[in-house]
DNA sequence: AGGAAGATCTACT
DNA sequence: GTAGATCTTCCTA
């Protein structure tokens, strides 16, 4: 049912990694079950020209291959970036995810039942499919990893571009990329 | 030891 | 929809 993504696909600039990762599956595999969320909202990060780009995190994760997670803490939360360049290194930021497939494990693991808010935000669908530090630098391109990015039946999106989320000083261009309509989003 | 960080929750207008 | 408190790890001194 679902095919998971090669890592070509994450060999392009963040900005169109971002946007072709909207209405894709992210996976979370468990022992017998999984958790799948339809991604449904992105932000694109340059490791250079882009103030919001943390520069402490570059030494730890400029080996890092695209294709594979880098996960970090911010605010008591853990969010899930994907590696993804073409020439300046950068990464794909995963803001929100319209639940799919076992819906009660995320409900489990946010403690809440309110479906719509169990993923629309960037640290909450880490909760949600319980992704944390321990799956830094996986592999996402590997059906054998933890998580996984797979394509679903193709559907006709439309695609919103706006300015990121919460950083402190953005840049001039439209880097942040959602579904619209899409009421998973975690902010109009 | 202290501060920063790309967020979330709650309690309001 | 905004404002403020608080969340937890990591980095720098």
């Amino acid at each position: 049912m679902y095919k998971v993504l090669s890592q070509k696909f994450y060999v392009d600039n963040p900005e169109d990694v971002a946007k072709k990762l909207l209405g894709k599956a992210l996976v979370r595999r468990f022992d017998s079950r999984k958790v799948v969320g339809k991604i449904v909202e992105t932000e694109a990060y340059y490791s250079e020209g882009d103030p919001a780009f943390r520069k402490e995190f570059l030494p730890k994760i400029s080996n890092f291959k695209q294709g594979t997670t880098f996960i970090y803490m911010v605010h008591a939360n853990w969010l899930l970036n994907i590696i993804a360049y073409n020439k300046i290194f950068g990464g794909v930021l995963i803001r929100a995810l319209e639940p799919i497939e076992g819906i009660d494990m995320m409900r489990k693991f946010r403690g809440i039942d309110d479906l719509s808010n169990l993923t629309n935000g960037p640290g909450k669908l880490t909760v949600a499919l319980n992704i944390t530090n321990d799956l830094n630098g996986v592999k996402v391109y590997d059906r054998s990893s933890k998580l996984i990015i797979c394509s679903l039946k193709e559907e006709k999106i439309e695609i919103v571009s706006a300015y990121r989320v919460g950083v402190k000083e953005d840049l001039d261009r439209k880097l942040r990329f959602y579904i619209k309509g899409n009421s998973f989003v975690s902010k109009h």
